[in-house]
DNA sequence: GCCAACGTTGGC
DNA sequence: GCCAACGTTGGC
């Protein structure tokens, strides 16, 4: 079991905007970095637990718990030229980009913001909190995890 | 809105 | 394959 930390603009989707999906389920489309989409692709397993961080917004910070219910699949947004996601790039015999599903496991009655995490001994290696990190997928350890989730 | 960080693109 | 230009991210 391992353990990752997804960021969405709550402008664009939030915590809330999950919670009215059917299921509580979405798939994580729209990643057009070759990092994010290798984890995707080839380390997010079914039954992976994942923290819902909410960026460029204020305050930041991580606002719930998500699980994986379905493993790395093309994301076809890609290829609907409709899509704000759209990569003419992408074809299927060659999708390029990938996404998994997550499904709403903890909606965090109050948010631990950025400010708290950057306080906690115990998550300074966290990738979060190093600056400059733009990854919108990035791994968590156990004892993060462990840290955090307490917390809630 | 600013700007630092950093990934991507494309000319050479 | 280098690297300057450019675009995006995201905290502040």
């Amino acid at each position: 079991m391992n353990y990752w930390l997804i960021k969405s603009e709550p402008l664009a989707f939030s915590i809330d905007d999950l919670n009215h999906q059917p299921k509580k389920t979405t798939y994580w489309d729209g990643v057009r970095n070759y990092q994010a989409r290798n984890t995707l692709r080839d380390e997010m397993k079914k039954g992976d637990l994942v923290f819902f961080y909410h960026s460029n917004c204020t305050p930041p910070g991580i606002v719930g718990i998500v699980e994986v219910v379905k493993e790395g699949y093309p994301d076809y947004t890609a290829q609907d030229p409709n899509s704000d996601h759209y990569d003419p790039t992408a074809t299927s015999d060659n999708p390029r980009w990938y996404m998994v599903d997550v499904q709403l496991k903890q909606r965090f009655s109050q948010m631990i913001s950025l400010d708290e995490l950057k306080q906690i001994p115990g998550l300074e290696s966290m990738k979060i909190l190093q600056r400059g990190n733009r990854l919108s997928v990035t791994p968590v350890t156990a004892a993060e995890w462990k840290i955090i989730s307490a917390m809630a």
